[in-house]
RNA sequence: GCGAUCGUAGCUCAGUUGGUUAGAGCGCCGGUUUGUGGUACCGGAGGUCGGGGGUUCGAGACCCCUCGGUCGCCCCA
């Protein structure tokens, strides 16, 4: 068979493996049980959609859906798109199911995303996110719900040190278009003072300049006149509401009155949950209020909500990666033993502990393995065994050995594991207790 | 899309102004010890030097192109 040169991996794509593998499942799991907690339900969308569900919902103005959307044209002719956010495809689902009946909805996915982007560090052309939406609902006490979800997963995840909730209001359809006026003449009389880039954003998106990076813009932005002052008595009202349900909450936030969202359907809430420790890819959770959205689409005006959250850049803040441990070691010598090894395997794995069996290579080099993955007893199984019916138990953390029956062996195991979760837990306790008093400390 | 920087073994890297068969540590496999986790010593496997082209008697090194990583910018749904 004629060789050709290995393929390589697509630019940006990653293969998760190990370490990685372990961090981003426990993000996933993790968010699995917050999301439970709360009330959302799970949901599973399509990878790719009819290009109309993002080009329309994204307004067909930006870079966005003209450069950085992997869009193409399958064999029937139809423009497909493979999905740059959940947002979208969960609101055309939303209309096309008639799920307007069971609104207001909280519905949670999560999974590959795809954008057609510069990879960097915390940055993929293939990604993934968590994702939480709440269709139907028009009231603050689902911003501050969702709020609430996202920073108790970030807590739950033992990341909330360092990461900030910067919360700003948008305001309403009227306030918005006010305020955005107001910016736009602002920046218009100092456009001469404006970097190249912000010039440009004046056309295109006058609100970016706002955050922009460039020094220059610095003094102009900070001196833009700030939404407040247009905030219609509803939207004031509404953000009012917000921040006062977070604050029941016990959710920490600071109010960022230049943080804006780049598309015209957002209204009132916007956030994000920034960290400093991942570069310029500084933004772990971030979402806001779309009640123009599902209109864009077709449907009726229907207010909501929701954020993502990138999965890769969450597993990157996690202190330690937990590995999957083996609990139980076997080990087989000889052809017959081996035999053996295999139907003790799969009764100790009937019995729910995790078993592998190591027979491969030296005997002692085996049971470095075995030490090696963290198993907590090691089966040794020989000839003098399959003879006595009975196999070699050894306590790894005590060196200790013992001739068991295969019974007993289950009895051990159960205290084995019994009293390692105790010590896990008891560590555990440690640790909070020791956060605890450094809290105490700081007051 | 723009700018910068890097790419040598599974991993981290060394490789003198271009000069014979490309090295080290860790890891892996084996031996000293074919029934016990550590250490030591000995041995072994593993490399299209990211890829292609060029300059040269000779290229891992120099030049061009290309692919990929990283860090910014742009964008960020």
């Amino acid at each position: 068979m004629a060789k050709i040169q290995t393929p390589q991996p697509v630019r940006g794509t990653q293969d998760i493996f190990g370490e990685d593998q372990e961090r981003f499942q426990h993000v996933v799991e993790t968010f699995e049980q917050v999301r439970r907690l709360y009330g959302f339900k799970g949901v599973q969308m399509p990878v790719f959609e009819p290009t109309a569900v993002f080009a329309r919902s994204l307004g067909e103005t930006t870079d966005v859906v003209s450069k950085e959307m992997y869009s193409f044209e399958d064999r029937g002719g139809d423009s497909l798109t493979l999905r740059p956010e959940f947002t979208a495809g969960i609101s055309r689902a939303f209309l096309t199911n008639g799920w307007q009946q069971h609104a207001p909805m909280k519905l949670s996915a999560h999974g590959p995303l795809f954008r057609y982007e510069r990879p960097q560090k915390g940055r993929y052309r293939q990604f993934h996110q968590l994702d939480a939406e709440i269709i139907g609902a028009g009231e603050a006490a689902a911003d501050v719900e969702l709020l609430c979800f996202a920073d108790q997963l970030l807590k739950e995840l033992g990341i909330a040190d360092g990461v900030t909730l910067q919360l700003n209001t948008l305001g309403d359809a009227e306030s918005r278009d006010a305020w955005r006026d107001a910016l736009v003449e602002h920046f218009q009389a100092h456009k001469a003072d404006l970097s190249k880039d912000s010039q440009d954003r004046l056309e295109r998106n006058p609100l970016r300049i706002l955050d922009s990076k460039e020094r220059q813009d610095r003094p102009i932005a900070d001196s833009a006149p700030e939404i407040d002052a247009y905030l219609s008595v509803e939207a004031k009202e509404f953000f009012a509401e917000v921040t006062e349900g977070l604050d029941a909450c016990g959710v920490a936030w600071t109010r960022n009155s230049r943080l804006v969202r780049g598309l015209d359907y957002y209204r009132h809430t916007a956030f994000e949950f920034v960290t400093d420790r991942l570069g310029a890819q500084g933004t772990v959770l971030a979402g806001g209020r779309y009640d123009g959205l599902i209109e864009s689409l077709g449907g009726a005006a229907t207010p909501a909500v929701g954020w993502a959250a990138g999965i890769e850049r969450l597993g990157m803040l996690l202190e330690d990666a937990s590995s999957d441990s083996v609990e139980l070691a076997i080990l087989p010598m000889g052809e017959d033993a081996t035999i053996k090894a295999l139907s003790v395997a799969s009764e100790m794995r009937r019995a729910k502990f995790s078993a592998e069996i190591f027979a491969r290579g030296k005997f002692k080099k085996r049971m470095a393995r075995a030490n090696q993955v963290g198993a907590l007893a090691a089966i040794i199984i020989g000839e003098d065994e399959l003879a006595s019916g009975k196999v070699q138990f050894k306590n790894l953390a005590t060196g200790e050995q013992t001739a068991l029956e295969l019974a007993d062996v289950v009895e051990k195991m159960w205290d084995l594991r019994f009293s390692d979760d105790l010590d896990n837990f008891e560590s555990h306790l440690d640790n909070l207790e020791q956060e605890v008093a450094q809290l105490g400390e700081g007051d």
